[in-house]
DNA sequence: AATTTCTTTGAGACTCAATCTCAATAAGGA
DNA sequence: TCCTTATTGAGATTGAGTCTCAAAGAAATT
């Protein structure tokens, strides 16, 4: 049995919850891809590979592991929303280029601090940010 | 005739585009409220005023008020869009309680220019960013 | 003021991502 | 293998937002 798949059977033990195959499918999807997924992209992804599978049930896994951390969900104001796997994955937001719908990843300390000290000022704790820059790549220009 | 609505016809003049009482009540709407407020809100209060206004019209209004820049679109991830005026209104983000729905604007130059640092690495030209930061407010701890 | 032109409006249909329903299916412990 | 109960899936539903197109009404022209 692949680590992968041995760390999904480790969850769902440890939240008391079933493995299925539909399960392990939308698991393989999500960790075996780099890319920023829509759900129906997964979905028609684990149906070309002869898995049984429907939307509710994909929608359904991914919440479940958004909800494990393992997983997030981007949202771009169009379109559906994208998600990609939190495996080995440092955190970093998105810079989104509004003509071609290329994404690219970035980090800054110094911007993660700043955040930090907005929600401390505004007596505020902390859960989650987003934080997207919009603008045109090189190619699109 | 007051500034504001002097301001509007000048606008619609300028884009060719005709006066009308529904155009005049949703900006009204919009520009005498700092709050951050939905579509369907600004179709409310416009109805309870007495002037006739449909869903469709509300909508369309705003639409031509976010293409000139006058008016803001807040995507909170969860439920309708929220709309701010941008009349005299310095530029700035959000900071906002899952539990109460409370948001708090802040501006940080630092962040701004470290995000027009992020642009000018990636090679993107940058036109616009969402900036927000969700957590529990003092009261919701 | 009447006529003409052409934009705007509104009721309701439609879109589309996402969620819900609930009977049928299938995990997994006994 | 049986039994309990979680899970699945087809399709209905939701909800924000958009679209349609006939009717209304700005504003320019006479």
């Amino acid at each position: 049995m692949s680590k992968g798949l041995k760390r999904l059977k480790k969850i769902l033990h440890n939240e008391g919850l079933r493995f299925t195959s539909q399960r392990e499918a939308v698991w393989n999807e999500i960790i075996n891809s780099d890319d920023h997924r829509e759900a129906d992209e997964i979905y028609m992804a684990i149906k070309q590979k002869g898995v049984s599978v429907s939307r509710a049930t994909v929608y359904r896994t991914i919440d479940g592991r958004l909800k494990n951390n393992l997983v997030r969900k981007l949202e771009l104001g169009v379109g559906p929303s994208k998600f990609e796997h939190k495996i080995n994955a440092r955190h970093h937001d998105h810079i989104i280029c509004i003509q071609c719908g290329r994404i690219e990843e970035f980090m800054v300390d110094k911007i993660e601090n700043l955040q930090d000290e907005v929600a401390e000022e505004y007596g505020f704790k902390l859960v989650r940010h987003i934080h997207q820059l919009f603008g045109l790549c090189e190619n699109c220009q």
